[in-house]
DNA sequence: ATGATTTTGTGACATTTGTCAAATGAAATC
DNA sequence: GATTTCATTTGACAAATGTCACAAAATCAT
């Protein structure tokens, strides 16, 4: 098996350990993909059967309001890149992007999906993937929430502060729903 | 089987069908309770072991920064109430409150989760929640992104008519990070 | 390397929103 | 039903943020 699928794998079973048989099961719906910079993994309006995994490299998430590109997320090494939506066959709400040279695992929902139903270690494995996901989620909704927008720029700061070595501060101002201006006068202090 | 169970078992077993015994299984570990206005729930920082299907009633989930309540959701007929972090046996990051009488299914976490392991139905049953809550909660981000707050509230006026009607606006102003003048002041168009 | 493009920073001003205070309206309690 | 409490609205002003314009800095591509 290889490396890389080995360290995805490994990373979602921790709960709950799978036998040889099903992780060569699920081995056989992942593939590694090496892209370049601005490469588009999933369109906007567009249903989509991949997930990814990040083994190097960043992806940005945004959609398109009034014209204007919203930022929603940036993904950076091990982090999950998809959506539910994805998952439930709807179309995207989001185009993700990559930012930099960046090496992928994509995993084939479409193919991975149905063995939910046969492979109850494959069912446990999902819902791993899922359950860390939904917590992500309302990680990312309580920060939200905290609404001042000096305490949002320092506790990303604070907690993903290599994101602001490699997105660009437009982008982070987007997602932090302020102008590049007012993030530019923030950070002067 | 309490009709009221029956209500709650079939809205999250519509994709995967369940046996009787599994029915009576589940039913095993849920009650009914009838609550009065103003009854806490679940307390901010505290462990709690229960979740919660709404029946009929209100309740509003909100948490405390620099001693000001933040209001985070209300929940309403048909939704669920709790949060991952209960799931997951962290402390709760929310206080949980009925803003009328209300009746309840609570769903004894503790009990059921070890079942998950045993029973494939179980499994799924439960995967069923998280991954409705997870779309629930990709949909908030989704609206709370959208950052004009005349947007947001008119979308919430949209979606959640009910909402005007069941909860002070007070709360709502403050869910939707703004002062409640500046909400009265929205509604005065 | 160098010219072109993108990203970031700064100033001036308009707009929005928050804050404080007070008045009105609605609802709960006795 | 009267009284108290709570919720909502409105006005005046201060503070924060957005917008536009442009300059400086960094990065990219040839």
């Amino acid at each position: 098996m290889d490396i890389l699928f080995k360290t995805f794998i490994d990373y979602f079973s921790t709960n709950y350990p799978l036998t040889d048989h099903t992780k060569a099961e699920i081995c056989s719906h992942l593939s590694i993909l090496n892209l370049d910079k601005k490469h588009i993994l999933v369109k906007e309006n567009q249903r989509h059967d991949f997930a990814y995994f990040v083994i190097k490299g960043a992806v940005r998430s945004y959609y398109l309001k009034d014209g204007i590109e919203v930022n929603t997320w940036f993904a950076l090494e091990n982090d999950m890149v998809g959506s539910l939506q994805n998952f439930q066959d709807n179309p995207s709400r989001e185009t993700m992007e990559l930012l930099e040279i960046s090496t992928l695992i994509s995993i084939n929902l479409k193919q991975i999906k149905p063995l939910m139903f046969s492979n109850i270690q494959i069912a446990h494995f999902i819902n791993a993937i899922i359950i860390e996901y939904a917590l992500f989620l309302e990680d990312k909704i309580f920060f939200s929430q905290m609404m001042n927008s000096i305490d949002k720029y320092q506790i990303l700061l604070e907690r993903e502060p290599q994101l602001f070595q490699r997105v660009p501060l437009t982008y982070i101002a987007s997602f932090l729903g302020i102008s590049r201006e007012t993030l530019s006068r923030l950070r002067a202090k």
